[in-house]
DNA sequence: GAGCACTGC
């Protein structure tokens, strides 16, 4: 019976955003401070006993990072040790701190990939990377050949990605042992379990045929995880063998309500006075649901700051959340002024992502924004659902940091009992497509049958499918159609972008397509502050088109263009980065969506060119490029009714225009639209206003057979 | 009249 990992989220894997600092001069003292500290961590105790663990298992599940493979060889022969993470900043903090520690310069033994930033050469041994981009890597080497152990860190976390990831790992560790075995009569010990595993396997991975006969050391895997039950991921590993190590962290009162609340925004409030008027120094940090929620939670905060005495008015509120732009989520990590005390409005944002210095209390009314998916009308949608008890867990975690700390649960003891044990992993609550394309590039065929850790439901997995199928993606034998399905799942897209993008060589309007996939595939580009919601709208009017959003954010994508090309030759790069950062907050633009498109933009484009496609531009003939929406979004159509809202024909939903359409008010009788969800009502965004017939003239094999 | 959190050779 393996040991049951618990607690602790592992050290050497925080996030904290002022934490990356430079490889500098003074780091002989720093590296001897660190390997002091690391003496003291509890790693170090069993350095030793891993190693010889990892000697011996084809598989271990642990809760805390070793760097000491490298050491014990299995770096030799060229192989590299990869570790991956859900998160781009985890893995270049990681990175850092571990080239640090080991005294070499970060790009040479230690390294980091991640999307648009590669810091890794021919030397390195030790990779960090994001688990999406080894999946990305898979598709190129499907054995990952060049890996002699991979590290699966934050496992717990269950994304989409690490998901896949860890199916697939289990295959290729499979086939490798295979490889090895079919080779040699070498009777390995730590391979027996897997050959027992690979006599239960009836769905074979078709591409690893062709490899066969190839000969690959076997792959060691370990699972590293901060959850209360190491069990599944055990079991799904054939009975591996699960480590235990205690992770340091202080100790955390835990304080429940007696009773359940109403209202639990009022509810926070009354707790923050209660911590602020009655408990010792240290900051607060709430957990709320989101922007909307954090926002009146400051007005209330300080309506009722005015209702003490001056004296105890010394509290600042500051907010945090994704979508707000990066220079205000920094304030968070800037301590209050002296005397003064701190209340952190967080999503969960502060959850895993983002770790904040000084908190010591923490106030969980206990619950989240998540997504969920419809699998039969297709829809994903964000609705408030309580915590699970390992999200309670982590978020009472975030007070016991710097010592001990106080968390405030805003609802009964009887209550945290009933929450679920973990938080449903994504993969059973997002569309797949994606999933589907990417496992059917690696030649897996049979999704159904395919071994998830947790396998989605069979109606989601159909429904996808049937997307698939639709965008021309598989054939009628659900196989990856050629060229099509193959382009598709080479590009980092949603499949829908991608196939807009092979639509659009055909309509000789790639340039327009390429812009606006990578304006669509980054969060929203427009920024409006409450506060000068008027001034915001009256900027963003400057590239509104009357035909509609997408054309839109190609007016913001040339315009921060031309405004960079003047000034490329007299300034260098970190110069142009400044201005233009100045330039979108003059226009209400997010900088960060915006720099991020921007990179997508080109990283994409340098995809599309090898594949053969041409890269022309439609220039002023805007309405081919309308034409081209409606090809390539025809899943998406909606109608006009006749009370303003409208329909969505794929799937007859009532749907409204998002507010933040440049088309919100205009109305046009049919249109495409890009996204879908559901918050307060159905909504849609990223409109572009059509002509009805075009989509039985550009598809017909949907609308002749729906109509 | 309104936007949980992540991520992609």
């Amino acid at each position: 019976m393996p040991s049951m990992a618990q607690g602790g989220v592992s050290n050497s894997t925080e996030v904290h955003k002022l934490n990356s600092k430079p490889f500098s001069n003074d780091s002989s003292a720093r590296r001897q401070k660190i390997m002091q500290q690391r003496k003291s961590l509890p790693i170090a105790s069993v350095e030793k006993r891993l190693v010889e663990e990892v000697r011996k298992n084809d598989i271990l599940i642990i809760v805390e990072l070793p760097q000491f493979l490298f050491h014990a060889g299995y770096a030799r022969d060229g192989k590299v040790i990869g570790v991956t993470q859900p998160r781009r900043v985890a893995a270049v903090t990681v990175a850092k701190r571990v080239a640090e520690e080991c005294g070499v310069e970060l790009g040479q033994r230690v390294g980091y990939s991640i999307r648009f930033d590669d810091r890794t050469s021919a030397t390195t041994r030790i990779k960090y990377m994001t688990d999406g981009l080894l999946l990305r890597e898979a598709l190129l080497d499907p054995y990952l050949s060049r890996y002699s152990v991979i590290i699966v860190d934050e496992a717990h976390e269950r994304t989409v990605h690490t998901d896949v990831l860890l199916g697939l790992l289990k295959k290729v560790q499979n086939e490798r042992s295979k490889s090895v075995n079919d080779q040699s009569n070498c009777n390995n010990k730590a391979n027996k379990n897997m050959l027992l595993d690979r006599e239960n396997d009836t769905h074979g991975i078709g591409i690893f045929k062709q490899y066969q006969g190839r000969n690959f050391p076997p792959l060691k895997l370990i699972i590293m995880s901060a959850s209360l039950d190491a069990r599944g991921f055990s079991e799904y590993f054939g009975g591996a063998k699960a480590v235990h190590i205690q992770g340091r962290q202080f100790p955390v009162d835990i304080l429940y309500t007696l009773y359940p609340e109403p209202d639990y925004l009022d509810a926070a409030l009354i707790t923050i006075f209660q911590v602020h008027l009655e408990e010792g120094p240290g900051d607060i940090l709430v957990f709320l649901t989101g922007q909307e929620e954090i926002e009146s939670a400051e007005r209330l905060v300080h309506e009722r700051l005015q209702q003490i005495p001056e004296a105890s008015r010394k509290l600042i509120t500051v907010p945090i959340f994704s979508s707000l732009p990066s220079e205000q989520q920094m304030r968070v990590f800037a301590p209050a002024e002296a005397g003064f005390r701190k209340v952190i409005l967080a999503t969960n944002i502060a959850e895993t992502s983002v770790t904040i210095p000084g908190i010591k209390y923490v106030i969980d009314p206990g619950f989240v924004k998540a997504r969920s998916y419809d699998p039969v009308k297709g829809m994903e949608s964000l609705v408030v659902v309580p915590v699970s008890k390992a999200q309670a867990l982590q978020r009472s975690g975030r007070a016991g940091r710097e010592g001990p700390g106080k968390c405030f649960r805003l609802y009964p003891e009887s209550e945290f009992d009933k929450l679920e044990d973990s938080t449903k992993p994504e993969i059973k609550r997002c569309n797949l497509a994606n999933v589907i394309l990417q496992l059917k590039a690696l030649g897996v065929d049979d999704i159904i049958g395919f071994d998830f850790m947790e396998k989605p439901s069979r109606a989601s997995i159909i429904k996808s499918l049937e997307q698939l199928f639709l965008l021309g993606a598989l054939t009628d034998d659900c196989k990856l159609s050629d060229p099509v399905g193959h382009q598709m799942a080479r590009l980092p897209l949603d499949p829908i972008y991608s196939k807009a993008l092979i639509v659009a060589s055909q309509f000789n309007c790639l340039e327009e397509m390429l812009i606006t996939v990578a304006m669509l595939s980054v969060e929203s580009i427009f920024y409006a502050p409450r506060e000068k919601l008027e001034e915001a709208r009256k900027a963003m009017k400057c590239f509104a088109s009357p035909d509609g959003d997408h054309l839109t954010l190609i007016n913001v994508f040339r315009a921060s263009d031309e405004f960079l090309e003047k000034r490329k030759l007299e300034i260098s790069k970190e110069k142009s980065e400044k201005i233009m950062r100045k330039w979108c907050k003059e226009n209400f633009i997010n900088s960060r969506s915006l720099r991020h498109a921007r990179d997508i933009h080109s990283q994409i484009r340098g995809y599309v060119e090898p594949m053969g496609l041409s890269i022309s531009s439609c220039g002023e003939d805007l309405l081919q490029f309308r034409r081209c929406l409606a090809a390539s979004f025809f899943l998406n159509a909606a109608l006009k009714q006749p009370e303003g809202t409208y329909r969505a024909l794929a799937s007859g939903q009532v749907v409204q225009v998002h507010p933040s359409s440049v088309l919100f008010r205009a109305k046009p009788e049919c249109i495409v639209f890009n996204e879908l969800v559901q918050t307060n009502h159905k909504y849609i965004r990223n409109i572009t206003r059509i002509d009805y017939l075009w989509l039985t003239e550009l598809a017909p094999q949907y609308y002749t057979m729906q109509n």
